[in-house]
DNA sequence: AAGTAAGGCTACTTGCCAGTAGGTACGTGG
DNA sequence: CCACGTACCTACTGGCAAGTAGCCTTACTT
């Protein structure tokens, strides 16, 4: 009965290109990261975005195009906030640190990035897949170097011990296992959580270095 | 032309119930951990089991009663390997380790398993992922356990430096990543795995235990 | 003021796939 | 050899969500 009778929830109009693009990936990002690849809808997407169906699809094309360039944007995002923390005329342990804690950082300020690159990426099988674990395989390579460089400054040779590169992974899947854990506990602080795992893993790494080595105990029978 | 006219692949036929569910569950399997829960057809995995789709459904339920079966399977196959490779009445870090072995040792000979319920358990959101974390978080708490057990066995109390949690959150992360480094290197046996995460990790902890503590060192701003 | 390009929408088509209706073979006990 | 149950199948339906055709609307430009 009033002279104005429709006011659909009056969302911005005729914005540039850019603007929208950004809104649409922000919204998928964040859709993608609560229910996954699959059962994303690009309705709910486009709803997120405040944005109708087709828009998506002409300015960020298929649904498959549009997950790439979320995972894209996000990993870069991830890569340049860990590389901003990260001075690299420090000694090894003090990289590694600043790295963590920057990492540590990104995950609490972006939560959704780091579910998206971690947990959904995964999940779809194909391009997307191999684009992450190729991610991930040079976040390893670059810890590798780290480990390898204190291991040789401190005039470590071969060592038919161990790794370098298992033992890498094994970090790399320790520090992502903890950013999930710190998901849940948000009190806890980037450089809190940088520290533990320095301290779970360096200097067990450093005790290696020197030659002291766990071994299995006892009479068991053990044969490796 | 012949008097055998049609050869359809010559499956077996008129089982028991009890094998046809069996077959109908690794067949799930072997499909799920290889395109995830959505992406897997009920066709497929009835073409795999050698079984018509109507029969998955008279015996096991939707897709999703299926998936929880196969996830329960794998989960206690899983948990009952590990608590069979350990005995109660060892020290922590033997425990520990023989618990790594049967953990690497089931996922080199159940490596479907291991995807299935490390990948795409959970993606699904709902029921299964909070029942694969639950059963991650029990994994968690026994290593905490072992950890607290072995850190008052040297007489540390409380300690601020880190938290039990958390540290053990960091150890099974390491423990599963290190897992599926080790698929794509199967020459790497069980025990080799487990000695690299016992001299990463256990040696690291046992420097905590005995305060020793790695600190961020030099003129950096580090305000924890 | 007319032309035009770019922003934006509603409403449809289409294909895939979970789930089912309804039936056929095979065996076993009477 | 007949009746009944259990193993098993072919062939369909129904719904959901990706992707699109076609049209309207605002804001410059000349």
């Amino acid at each position: 009965m009033s002279e104005e009778v429709q006011r659909p929830p009056e969302r911005a109009r005729r914005l540039p290109r850019a603007v929208r693009e950004r809104q649409i990936l922000d919204a998928a990002v964040q859709v993608f990261s609560r229910y996954g690849y699959h059962s994303a809808s690009m309705d709910e997407i486009s709803e997120v975005a405040g944005v109708s169906k087709p828009m998506i699809y002409t300015y960020l094309g298929s649904k498959e195009d549009l997950f790439g360039q979320c995972i894209r944007r996000e990993a870069t995002r991830l890569l340049e906030a860990v590389q901003a923390g990260v001075q690299p005329d420090l000694p090894p342990d003090m990289q590694l640190w600043h790295g963590l804690r920057s990492f540590y950082r990104f995950v609490a300020e972006y939560r959704e990035s780091w579910v998206v690159l971690h947990r959904q990426a995964l999940t779809v099988g194909g391009a997307f897949a191999a684009e992450v674990t190729d991610m991930r395989l040079r976040a390893i390579e670059l810890v590798a170097a780290l480990v390898v460089s204190a291991g040789t400054r401190k005039g470590l040779g071969e060592q038919a011990e161990f790794s370098g590169e298992g033992l890498s992974a094994a970090l790399v899947g320790a520090a992502e296992s903890l950013a999930d854990w710190a998901l849940e506990h948000p009190e806890v602080s980037d450089g809190v959580l940088a520290s533990w795992l320095m301290n779970l893993v360096w200097l067990g790494f450093n005790d290696l270095i020197e030659g002291q080595v766990w071994k299995p105990s006892e009479g068991t029978t053990t044969t490796l």
